[in-house]
DNA sequence: AAACCGTGGAG
DNA sequence: TCTCCAAGGTT
């Protein structure tokens, strides 16, 4: 019987289906919906920790138009500590936007998908290709490694894509028969096998064909990667005024946002660019539960004050 | 276009 | 322990 080798597409596509995770977005019958929930918890938030958020935002909101209807505050809430929850709002204002432009629908356009807040170039292409089928590059952190290890030979891609990334991704594109599923295949190979900091190069289906294998796994020599500070910067004390906020049961007092960082004007700074991002207004906005009136809460010119 | 934006787990 | 970084987006 003849028998040929099977092709680069191929093989990735063969181990992801024997190795692929079952991931509650991936099921058939997942509405795009979720995959567009699935894609906004996953920017820069690891799979294990998205996973259980997931599954109580759905049973929650199980569509756009009853996200919409809820108070953003009940999102911020309900994102917990996820991080990044501008993302939260973001969710909540593209399900706003799906229910007053797109009859309550996910669109499944990557032009319209790309216009809705908090849907950047990645999202846009993940959601148009993973909820409908499209064929579009999608160039997460690791396609780009993926690829910059296996055909650009590099241990690590440069901090932001490059143009060559970019063609060499469309090159890459396999023929429409394997159609989308090259895109969810090489980001499930980049998560488990080929992965940042120690690679499972014996598990790989294509490492005969690495670039990067072939020079000898060369250290990464690229431009320097920015390293993220945390700790004394503002975004930690953001962190710790958004959980005094959000886990808030009544109002909060300027002396319970006061114990959370020593240094006033840093945390006044930081309580303003909550403010200006929409956050603490979503967070102290009147609740239907708790009685209203002389309740003491932050304000946007400084953290005294109390709700109009 | 560089910097900023949370949080937690892995190595 | 401490560093790195994780399905990015926005300004």
């Amino acid at each position: 019987m003849l028998t040929t080798t099977p092709t680069l597409h191929e093989r990735v596509l063969a181990w992801y289906d024997e190795h692929a995770r079952d991931l509650p977005w991936r099921r058939p019958g997942t509405a795009a919906w979720g995959v567009v929930v699935s894609e906004f918890m996953l920017q820069q938030t690891r799979v294990d920790r998205v996973l259980p958020a997931y599954v109580l935002w759905l049973e929650r909101w199980p569509t756009p138009a009853e996200l919409a209807a809820a108070a953003p505050g009940d999102a911020v809430r309900q994102w917990g500590r996820l991080g990044y929850p501008r993302r939260a709002l973001r969710l909540h204002a593209a399900a706003a936007v799906m229910v007053e432009r797109h009859g309550g629908e996910v669109p499944s356009s990557y032009a319209d998908l790309r216009a809705l807040p908090g849907i950047g170039d990645y999202t846009a292409a993940a959601i148009a290709s993973f909820a409908f089928g499209g064929r579009h590059v999608v160039l997460d952190t690791n396609v780009r490694r993926v690829l910059g290890r296996l055909v650009g030979g590099e241990a690590l891609p440069p901090p932001a894509v490059t143009r060559a990334e970019r063609e060499r991704a469309e090159a890459l594109a396999p023929p429409d028969p394997l159609g989308p599923r090259w895109a969810v295949a090489t980001m499930e190979l980049g998560a488990l096998v080929c992965t940042s900091r120690a690679p499972r190069c014996e598990r790989c289906p294509v490492l005969d064909a690495c670039a990067w294998q072939r020079a000898g796994a060369p250290p990464y020599d690229g431009p320097a990667r920015p390293r993220q500070r945390y700790p004394g910067t503002d975004r930690e004390v953001r962190g710790r005024l958004l959980a005094v906020l959000r886990d808030a049961v009544g109002p909060v007092t300027p002396a319970a946002l006061a114990a959370v960082w020593p240094i006033d004007d840093q945390r006044e700074r930081a309580f303003a660019s909550l403010v200006a991002d929409g956050l603490v207004p979503a967070l102290t906005s009147a609740q239907p539960d708790p009685a209203p009136s002389n309740q003491r809460m932050p304000d946007s010119s400084g953290e005294t004050v109390r709700q109009q």
